[in-house]
DNA sequence: CGTCAAATTGACAAGGCTCAAGTGCCGTGG
DNA sequence: CCACGGCACTTGAGCCTTGTCAATTTGACG
């Protein structure tokens, strides 16, 4: 994977582009920040909670999660992350990190440094917008993982995770929900959902039998997005994927 | 209750005082922005999923929760708040509600047009960093939830409940750990901690029996905060209280 | 005093967890 | 090229936390 480097603003200007009309001013703002490129490994930590964070950190290529933990070592997964997701714009704001950031995949991001972004941002305000508008997503994905998570059995919570990674990796251009990678263990698919691995493979086994999904290793396709959708409570409008 | 009209500002600009400088002019231009007040009944929506919305809805007294329904009918509250919270301010970017806004108590709330919220923002980009960072406090608050129904057990979760609601009146002045309103029933509380109320009960009940907590009506006290919050996995950093 | 919503309690059911054993896959090194 | 090791996946059995159902009690308020 990644051995070549990837364009890093291809992922993110795709993005913005479905939702906001920045100007190729304010893009070439993002384009002129000076980064810094880094790969990690699969599992690596890329931000530890309480850590004072200086930098933003962009998603390039792979993929990557966020986690909490609790006092038992449980750890819960509060969202994946795709290329072109902006890891932690909340440090814009806030020194500490109040969680954690760690690859999924072998994984390609890079870093602007937060003082350089804020500059940006009040040159051009509309690409504070932007990104306060990814923020504002964000929290509405928080938001359904808790109703996710508090109200909704094991085999919904699951069949749900898989319609939003689904209809997440086909607007970043990773595929489509009748053919995308599924990159996490099942183990990291408990944590996301608050069950454990071995109920996950039991959940994924029936909506396999149900027709639901058809699997071949890393490899998952939503046989059926319809019945699947209705199975999952699945309604999108909570991504904000259209403007 | 508010039978008088409270002042509109004073909840907010505590809350704003503890976590920004805003300059007199910038919370004079708050000042100056039109405002609607409105009463609601507890139990009475003031914004519904789905819905198009064009003001900004500032709680002034009273306490409210923003929920989601699943196609079960079952509701998840993922917040609860209290005079000084604003209720929406994503509709300053997002013209449709995705989840619904709901009175616990009679309340009094002042409705501001968003346009001209909009326009103070551009003018006084610090008036927009201060709401942004409320934003992010909502989403930080928002991940901790997910840890907490996910992750936690029933009586570690409404433990965990009470001390964060315990937190967010102390920051509002309206009480300490030591003494303060609980206002919703305990079906609500289960809504919020994604269990039933007759689970929310008989927790109480046991955390009650342990000396953690001593209740008296809607009355509660923490009788022992340090305990509490063992037993709760709570630390406040999340709520992002300090600078 | 009557009414109604909320709180409380008990008995029983069930969804999901724990523990445990075994299988399959893939990268690595001999 | 094959053997090995490790991790993820799979499956089964039994248990436990929490849900369901139902009956009472309590409390606020007219």
């Amino acid at each position: 994977m990644a051995s070549s480097r990837a364009d890093p603003y291809r992922a993110l200007f795709h993005k913005l582009a479905m939702l906001n009309s920045l100007s190729a001013e304010e893009l070439d703002g993002i384009k002129s920040l000076p980064l810094r490129p880094q790969r990690f490994r699969a599992g690596a930590t890329i931000i530890s909670s309480g850590q004072l964070v200086s930098e933003c950190c962009l998603l390039v290529e792979g993929y990557a999660c966020r986690h909490k933990l609790a006092s038992d070592g449980g750890r819960q997964i509060v969202s994946f992350h795709v290329a072109g997701d902006i890891l932690d714009i909340q440090h814009l704001l806030f020194e500490k990190a109040d969680h954690n950031v760690q690859t999924i995949t072998d994984a390609e991001v890079v870093f602007f440094p937060m003082r350089d972004l804020r500059r940006l941002i009040e040159e051009r305000p509309e690409v504070g917008k932007a990104l306060w508008r990814d923020c504002l997503v964000d929290a509405s994905i928080f938001r359904e993982w808790v109703l996710n998570v508090g109200r909704r059995d094991a085999r919904m919570r699951i069949a749900h995770m898989l319609c939003e990674f689904a209809a997440k990796c086909e607007a970043a251009g990773l595929g489509s929900p009748a053919q995308f990678t599924l990159p996490m263990t099942q183990e990291d698919i408990g944590d996301a959902t608050g069950l454990t691995s071995v109920h996950v493979n039991r959940m994924l086994r029936q909506l396999a039998d149900e027709g639901l999904i058809a699997r071949a290793g890393r490899e998952i396709r939503i046989a059926d997005w319809p019945r699947m959708q209705e199975a999952a409570d699945f309604q999108p409008d909570y991504l904000h994927l259209a403007a």
